[in-house]
DNA sequence: TTATATTGGTTCGATATCGAACTAAAATAC
DNA sequence: GTATTTTAGTTCGATATCGAACCAATATAA
């Protein structure tokens, strides 16, 4: 790979960052003051996969340190939308549960964001996102097997 | 736009955010301690735009506020990498240029960083990439533009 | 002209990220 | 079975983001 090639990759790194940008605020949008992506995101990992799991599992499924997920959970617990109760067969550890207050705001907030998505959604069509996917996909992974 | 189409944009916001951190910390990886992506975007686009600009034209740019783009700048300043001087037609203003320092980190940067793609860019050819671009600044511009 | 509004930039305060250091509990070694 | 190492989580400190409030200079209005 030569030095001329570094455009082409940049260039769609740019695109791709504007967009995570662009997309990412359009999301905090629909959120209740103060929150951000990573709560929503903890909150909706919560139900799509499964409540109970403990702080480092999230961690690893973000791909954030420990640290940073404390925090973001500290922050969710304060706003009453999952509770830490202790893990049954780890005392060091605890588990994250989601609470009914988190699963109606989860539920709201992406109710909004379709709504906030409709001026994008009408001028590009889902088949057009959906066709993207699979190249996006093979990048993500390519990426993140390279992440040694 | 019903509920029901919500995963297909979904899906691709979440790839893209994913591709969007791991280029990022890569990209910091090849930088100096303490420099992140927003120090070197700046001097990148120093160069590749022009240098000379004010600080609000650079923030505007980056579509962040200028709070941010203030902080940015102290710290490209700290490091010498950027020296902000009086703008000659406005006294409230001032304009950034770049150092010598600046122009040569930016170019050992790049440099580093086509090293570091290199497991990726033999995995996902530089065509690969140029045939994602068309649809990805589609996409950008339509979110762009519905950003009221 | 002066008075008012707007603009460019910084400061401040609240919150976020994340590495280093710490504590407590478990797992492993011997 | 005790000693050592590893693991889960928090605390701390340095730095980042960004809205509100602020100051100084320019532009607009009267």
């Amino acid at each position: 790979m030569g030095e001329d090639d570094v455009p082409n990759y940049f260039a769609v790194f740019n695109e791709i960052g504007i967009i995570a940008q662009l997309a990412r605020a359009a999301m905090e949008d629909q959120l209740p003051d103060g929150m951000i992506l990573p709560h929503f995101s903890v909150l909706n990992h919560l139900i799509r996969v499964r409540d109970g799991q403990t702080p480092l599992v999230l961690a690893r499924a973000f791909q954030v340190p420990k640290t940073s997920m404390t925090h973001t959970l500290a922050g969710l617990g304060r706003r009453g939308l999952i509770e830490m109760r202790a893990n049954p067969s780890d005392a060091r550890s605890k588990c994250v549960w989601i609470t009914v207050a988190g699963r109606r705001l989860r539920n709201q907030a992406i109710a909004d964001l379709v709504e906030a998505f409709e001026p994008v959604a009408t001028r590009f069509s889902k088949e057009r996102a959906e066709a993207m996917l699979p190249e996006l996909r093979a990048l993500r992974k390519i990426m993140d097997a390279a992440r040694d």
